[in-house]
DNA sequence: CCCTTATTTAGCGTCAAGACTAATTAGTGA
DNA sequence: TCACTAATTAGTCTTGACGCTAAATAAGGG
């Protein structure tokens, strides 16, 4: 779960989540769009693959990016869970 | 907002942040808690008061935490933004 | 003023994050 | 095979995270 937060700290990972809500892209489609190089781009899209936050599908020479919102969930379930007040027995 | 998600992606913090679920608790009492040395946790303190997480009073020569839920609340209302789907007009 | 307790700050070492350029792999098609 | 495009890996550099011990600060009591 660490690497799910250590993925949402970076603001260009989490633009890329946002930019990922309209549906599949590609990596360089991705890229394009930010002011870093390709190469750093491919390390964001590393992180978020590994935090589960997004999976890979190659399409001939291209990788497709879709959003996993499933890992997004549960970071916010235990977010809940972390600061949701607790039941005291009235 | 990078803030928040970067003192959530240390594990201590994240336990930090659930003792204090239960009422305030002193920086001694909290670094007695982990494993790690009191200056290491004076650090995971100031991530997470500089993240707006927690929020620090000083009662004699003690230092009280409380957690402070809204700036989770706000993580998590971006999260759902981040990932939830957009609304497609039907 | 000195002593004790509570907490932070300073200083140091190690390791990972994040950026770049250059080189490499993967796939398509002439 | 050769060339072309897409994307990643390799190598390097700088900066920040995180742990420690030792020293400094803050507050209170004799």
């Amino acid at each position: 779960m660490s690497d799910v937060f250590k993925a949402l700290a970076h603001p260009v990972r989490r633009q890329v989540l946002k930019k990922l809500r309209d549906g599949p892209m590609t990596a360089g489609d991705l890229a394009a769009v930010f002011p870093v190089s390709k190469p750093t781009m491919s390390g964001h899209f590393t992180a978020l693959r590994e935090a589960g936050l997004i999976r890979a599908e190659r399409h001939g020479t291209t990788i497709r990016y879709r959003l996993n919102a499933g890992a997004a969930e549960e970071a916010i379930a235990l977010l809940m869970g972390l600061v949701g007040k607790r039941e005291t027995d009235t």
